[in-house]
DNA sequence: GTGAAAGCGCTAACAG
DNA sequence: CTGTTAGCGCTTTCAC
């Protein structure tokens, strides 16, 4: 709609729209943005004009001269996998409702990736960050801190968060699912999948082994898979496990993903779950109650989790809500077949 | 660093980089942006500025100077399904390696949705966007065009793309699947999960008509389920086809999720599959090979398609790719247990 | 190789 | 309620 300075025509802007329409940007600007703040005929004359050239907002100039961008950032550990998508999805809804959008990345569970891509996303000026663990390294930290900017930490616990936290205490959660375990009457009660880098899956192995030394059921069994969210590995585990002398009587996963892996692997070599081995996961995946035997699990809020902190991120952002914030979530264990319960009992807890 | 009209102190800026550094600020820009075109001194001591100040890159000022966002938008039905997972890896793995921000929004398979999420994002004035699908509404089209925005769509294919295509023939790839049943001996296929509103449903809903009419087994016959992306639905459409009579002896599903959900029903309820019906589906999902019998599908390259999607479209912005490129991905029939194939045969196609 | 000037398209702040 | 002015922090263009 205009040359400058021999480039090419670039498209309609604010000034256009003002001028079809016979007021200034200004002017425009604020029906857009304040609309209440506009005598109804001149909002009329600027909407038609907007229709009328076509003129799409531009973002990217308002992100500079606001200095907002209307971005929220997501951190997680990986986008690949199905356990972190309802809590996205939490995050996504709430972010759409304030009209804000959110950008993702991933960090594969590596600390040090995490410190490139929040240094990338930082250049994106986001309003703010929802990152999910609470494990970070210094200069990730003081990169956050130093910028200003509002983060909520997510899915762990801390009683320093960087600003506000929607807390999750794995450790409780899975030590729980132990003594309902043992509480079932299970003694060689087997653990998959520490991983030395992420401290959530640390803590979760922490909370078994707290489960098995207060049950008094002598020295833990904790074993390892190379990937931590690939049903294949879960299967990969079990050969191992089936092969044990003696052979566990039950055995707990990280995870849902892996539980199911481990579950259906040991039907395969025809291993009765629960009959000769008890299998439970954690997460509260959807396909955990559809599996025959249905997965025993640890249901975490995951959507609400999502949606609770972008909420709290929203209310930093706006002011309202004030730095040092915590929410902590709380966690069910779910007894189904493949724990050997006849029938589903479930108990609320935290 | 500054202190602007009564502002709070905004952050460190290029300009108070160059100042350190005893350079101009294009200098500075030039380290960031083509540092082989700088003095090696020169270049050195921007760089200890920039550590020194903790400068951070303002990729929205850059983006309003350069008319080039960095930014490309993915345009899915929904993030919260597996189906698409992999394929957003595919193009996020590629935007990074060309240094551009993905971002994502979902249009829930509503032709409308998408409509107004396009148009949102443009206001982020992306370079460029990948889009699942080849159904838009008259206006979705017109405005992408009207933008000059390249654009990639996928997952479906279609003679006139808006711009360039990585496809997938959804009806030859279910036709493809329902050939193999008949080959196996089925003679009562069903079929679950036609939706109205959405084309890549319709027309594997095709392809299994085409397949049985090809066949000459008379009628075919189409349940809906009201959710097509859960096991729930599976489960609640195998009830169904375990109540009929005469019960088919084959059901053919839209996707892996459906057809996994069907699958766990129909044992549950003491149905032997395959013996008694057998089950397919579609997507070549991780766990479907993983379940009791292993699930027989269509697999599809669903990173790939991500990623030689997102490849297009760098191509498409950086120029060095025409309009209309195209490019046909193909599928594999993977024969399984759940259709009563003993040992596991599969079929390379298209 | 490096720098100065002139924007990119919008909004904050103020004046009226 | 509406308009004017002066940037937001960078890059383009052109001169040196």
């Amino acid at each position: 709609m205009r040359q400058k300075r021999g480039g090419r025509a670039a498209g309609v802007t604010m000034e256009d729209v003002a001028r079809v329409a016979g007021v200034s940007a200004m002017t425009v600007s604020r029906v857009l943005r304040q609309p209440t703040l506009v005598n109804a005929d001149l909002k009329a004359k600027v909407e038609a004009a907007i229709r009328e050239t076509g003129y799409i907002y531009n973002l990217v100039a308002s992100s500079l001269a606001s200095q907002r961008s209307g971005i929220i950032a997501l951190i997680l550990p990986t986008v690949a996998s199905s356990i972190f998508t309802d809590s996205v999805k939490g995050v996504s809804d709430v972010a759409r409702t304030h009209a804000v959008q959110m950008i993702m990345a991933e960090t594969n569970y590596s600390p040090a990736e995490e410190e490139k891509v929040i240094e990338a996303l930082l250049r994106r000026r986001p309003d703010g960050f929802v990152i999910v663990g609470v494990s970070h390294t210094r200069a990730t930290r003081a990169l956050l801190e130093k910028s200003g900017v509002p983060v909520v930490e997510t899915w762990d616990s801390t009683p320093t968060p960087i600003d506000s936290l929607v807390g999750l205490s794995n450790f409780d959660a899975m030590k729980a699912m132990t003594e309902a375990l043992v509480a079932q009457g299970f003694r060689r009660i087997a653990f998959v999948g520490t991983a030395t880098r992420d401290r959530r899956a640390q803590m979760r192995a922490k909370g078994y082994e707290a489960g098995i030394a207060e049950a008094g059921l002598g020295a833990p069994l904790i074993l390892n898979a190379d990937d931590l969210t690939s049903m294949e590995s879960g299967r990969v585990v079990a050969e191992r496990v089936a092969a044990l002398h003696p052979r566990p009587d039950a055995l707990l996963c990280l995870n849902d993903v892996l539980a199911a892996g481990a579950l259906l692997a040991f039907q395969r070599m025809g291993l009765a779950v629960p009959g000769d081995i008890a299998v439970a996961g954690f997460g509260g995946l959807d396909f955990s109650s559809h599996l025959n035997p249905s997965l025993s699990t640890v249901d975490i809020p995951r959507y609400e989790m999502g949606q609770k902190a972008a909420e709290m991120l929203i209310g930093r952002i706006a002011g309202t809500a004030a730095q040092g914030g915590t929410c902590e979530m709380g966690y069910r264990i779910v007894l189904r077949e493949s724990t050997g319960s006849s029938r589903p009992a479930e108990t609320q807890a935290s």
